[in-house]
DNA sequence: ACCTATCACCCTACTAGTAGGTAGGTTGGT
DNA sequence: ACCAACCTACCTACTAGTAGGGTGATAGGT
């Protein structure tokens, strides 16, 4: 479906991701798609419901990675592997940064229906990477606790 | 020398930690020390210079603590471990995020002065880094290679 | 000792530009 | 007739930055 919404949605994360949320703005989405201010907020009436969708594009994004990683890889380590290859990949791309971090650093700043959805991406992540640990463990593979061993990785 | 100067770059500091370059203002950092945007201006006339200034009291403190856990630790693995520690401390101190990590999110939207000097301190980081990895290599530690290992850290 | 110039520092009051958001009208497909 | 998508034109709030004036301390010449 590439209608209007989700094309706004991506040049949003393009934005995000070579910025930060409050450093882009509708006019610079509108530039982009060539439709005019006033089109955006119809599509997405405040900057804040836009960054909930924005976060629940980038939650979808990062458990279809996962899953799809989950398919190709059985071995705990290959999978740990995949991951970081993935999220180096887009650092490395041009120059933009991981998803999860484009929010971090405003997290403070940001409304708080967009941290909900933030956190339970993150939760989502924490978990794989838990459950990638813990079958990582009953194997051969050493580490300190399942869950700060998450928040290290990211 | 607590002037008014560095009062302002530490408020303005922990707005950034708290935020981004562009979420804060001028006036957020007024109401802070309860003087006049104005008087702000007196004394870093544009923002670029204010985040010229913040980029270079973030390096200097950066150094400091490199160079004090040169002193007090002396084996390579013990010196990595005291430079994690280091960085997880400020993160987990009260929600804030790590100095470098401030300004990289909105890197590409940062006057060129910021950046050079964020550049420069990155450089002495990972100049560091890859001087402690390839010290501890000519002991008993293994990694890759000196340099992409100190991206990987960061 | 006295005036006077200079300076750093702070102020009030403003500018132009841009942010997010709204009101209301115009299309075109179903 | 309806409705989604788009438009022009506007609003208020806030941004960085400027102009110009006031204060108090520190110098230097007489």
């Amino acid at each position: 479906m590439p209608d209007r919404k989700t094309e706004i949605i991506e040049a949003a994360a393009d934005l995000l991701q070579s910025g930060s949320f409050s450093s882009f703005s509708y006019q610079d989405i509108s530039d982009i798609l060539g439709i005019r201010k006033a089109s955006i907020h119809h599509h997405f009436r405040t900057k804040e419901d836009l960054g909930g969708a924005l976060a629940e594009y980038y939650r979808e994004w990062y458990k279809a990675r996962l899953d799809e990683i989950t398919k190709l890889y059985d071995q705990p380590w290959d999978r740990l592997e995949a991951y970081l290859a993935v999220a180096s990949d887009i650092m490395l791309s041009d120059g933009k940064i991981c998803p999860a971090g484009a929010f971090q650093p405003e997290y403070n700043v940001l409304p708080e229906r967009v941290r909900t959805v933030i956190n339970g991406m993150m939760q989502y992540v924490r978990g794989w990477l838990a459950g990638v640990l813990t079958r990582g463990r009953s194997l051969g593979t050493i580490e300190f606790q399942g869950q700060p061993e998450a928040q290290a990785a990211l």
